[in-house]
DNA sequence: CCGCATCCTATTGGATACTG
DNA sequence: CAGTATCCAATAGGATGCGG
């Protein structure tokens, strides 16, 4: 009964679902797709600005990967200095349910969570 | 018109989100939840063979994670060899239809996100 | 059977300095 | 302004061996 759900889950080559999630599993991802889905389009200073902790470099590879991804459309206005701006592909519009969804659930049931958290390292700390 | 919005993304002490994200985020959790959601409880060397290319340590320490969050819970039977079951909680279940959104997300856009990534860097590599 | 402890490696991500 | 490059620290995660 359960020889037939082996295949399902097994990650034989590459799975496709974590091929996808692990990208959006980072630390940045998320939330720079939850700003952008929410204020639109924005510069690359002004993301920075947004999140107040995130460093450059981080910032650079994330969005970078999710224009590689086709998340993120980026646009360059040739002009000194430079000016980038950076908004939500379609694609990366048809994500922000999902996300969504999650973070929800995440408010949700955190103080749950971290009362359980509590509880379990308190019953460890007893054996 | 930016300025609002600094406090809600700004991770001032803890984001609550990603306190509770970055626990699904890693490499095992909504794999091993999304198996437990299907196939019910489950023990340890099933969940194992299952998944087929985890290592025990971490399933060890993925499975204890859950458990401290409340997501799943451990039942032991008191013989030898000794029998150990993992089941989701009523959270865990709750937590079921938000990963399969995403997953199904993921499942219908990998192949458009494979490609994008293909022309992205064979853009680069032209440059 | 179900782990825990230890060691080791690879990857992630931050700090800093520099460029067009 | 919007990055790139380099170095470094922290963490994640695999391999192996042991124990109740």
């Amino acid at each position: 009964m359960i020889k037939e759900n082996l295949e399902k889950y097994q990650i034989i080559e590459d799975c496709p679902v974590r091929n996808v999630l692990d990208r959006i599993g980072d630390k940045w991802s998320i939330l720079v797709i939850s700003i952008l889905g929410e204020l639109g389009t924005l510069r690359f200073n002004e993301i920075n600005s947004i999140i107040g902790n995130i460093s450059q470099k981080m910032l650079t590879v994330t969005l970078k990967t999710l224009e590689a991804d086709g998340l993120v459309s980026r646009k360059i206005y040739p002009q000194v200095p430079p000016r980038v701006e950076y908004t939500l592909t379609e694609l990366g519009n048809s994500l922000l349910p999902s996300i969504a969804t999650l973070t929800q659930w995440a408010l949700k049931n955190m103080s749950t969570i971290k009362a359980s958290r509590e509880r379990y390292f308190k019953s460890l700390s007893v054996k």
